[in-house]
DNA sequence: TTACATTAATTGTATATACATATATTTATT
DNA sequence: AATAAATATATGTATATACAATTAATGTAA
């Protein structure tokens, strides 16, 4: 077997730094909004339909900016239905299309998790300076 | 620490960042090996093991190295047991331990997957020259 | 209008993972 | 030696997720 492949290639050192990094980062701020309840991916869905200010959205709406765009969509919106922090109604001009809004409750939760998860997110980045995380953050959109 | 609402702190948009990145190249990895029935879980405990280089490996050496070192580990051990990739026995010495160990089989398919593997991650990160890679990786490594 | 294709959302199912607890073995204490 | 504490791994259970298939509504073309 050929194992002198003694020098691990850069793109495998980035890429796996990145993963690690990724699961280490999303660990680190699942944990600091699950006192409250919410996943990341609930929280993800919350945030999505704020940023709507009160314009409804459709299921694929909130997949598309989703971290993981798929058909798990709908058990998202359904957990936040179930704790009243989304209304969910059909789409009168097309009934296949639903129309999701954040309820009042919801937003006061969210302002709650925001802070939990601003300090968190400022935690855990306090290593680099602004001007570091401002070169980090363009390298990364570059990628 | 106290950020104003209206713009986005710089530390979010890092996280989030990052986040998204880690997320969409372990999706990209997954992808590339998922074809021969592998996870990345599984893939990343076969590389654990080869780096021992013959020296058995305890479940716990495996799992400190995992992407997500949890009690999964037994149940992914398990798995890689049952495809014949990975050898388990009961440590003699301590019997409470077990001794894992990587079979011909498993790096067999590990030469395999790691050609896909590079392949893929260079694809990913062909964006950055290698400069810019390295400035990445030293930053990450700080944060 | 009927038939066919497309779209939006949901559901079924298998697998993965998190979290708490249990089992087995070894080490430490009396 | 008997009992308690610590350690290594495994298991039960609930939830999460991926993937495929299904349902329902709309659009399109003969």
């Amino acid at each position: 077997m050929k194992e002198n492949k003694m020098h691990i290639p850069l793109s495998r050192k980035l890429t796996t730094t990145i993963i690690k990094k990724g699961t280490d980062f999303t660990d680190e701020v699942s944990s600091a909004i699950k006192e409250q309840g919410i996943t990341l991916q609930q929280f993800n869905a919350l945030r999505i339909l704020r940023g709507r200010n009160g314009k409804p959205a459709s299921l694929q709406d909130v997949s598309k900016d989703m971290i993981h765009a798929n058909s798990n969509t709908t058990r998202v919106i359904d957990k936040l239905v179930t704790k009243k922090l989304v209304k969910r109604v059909q789409c009168p001009s097309d009934r296949r299309q639903i129309e999701i809004t954040i309820t009042q409750e919801g937003l006061n939760l969210l302002t709650i998790l925001d802070h939990q998860v601003d300090e968190k997110e400022s935690e855990i980045t306090q290593n680099l300076n602004d001007e570091e995380k401002k070169r980090l953050i363009a390298l990364l959109m570059k990628l």
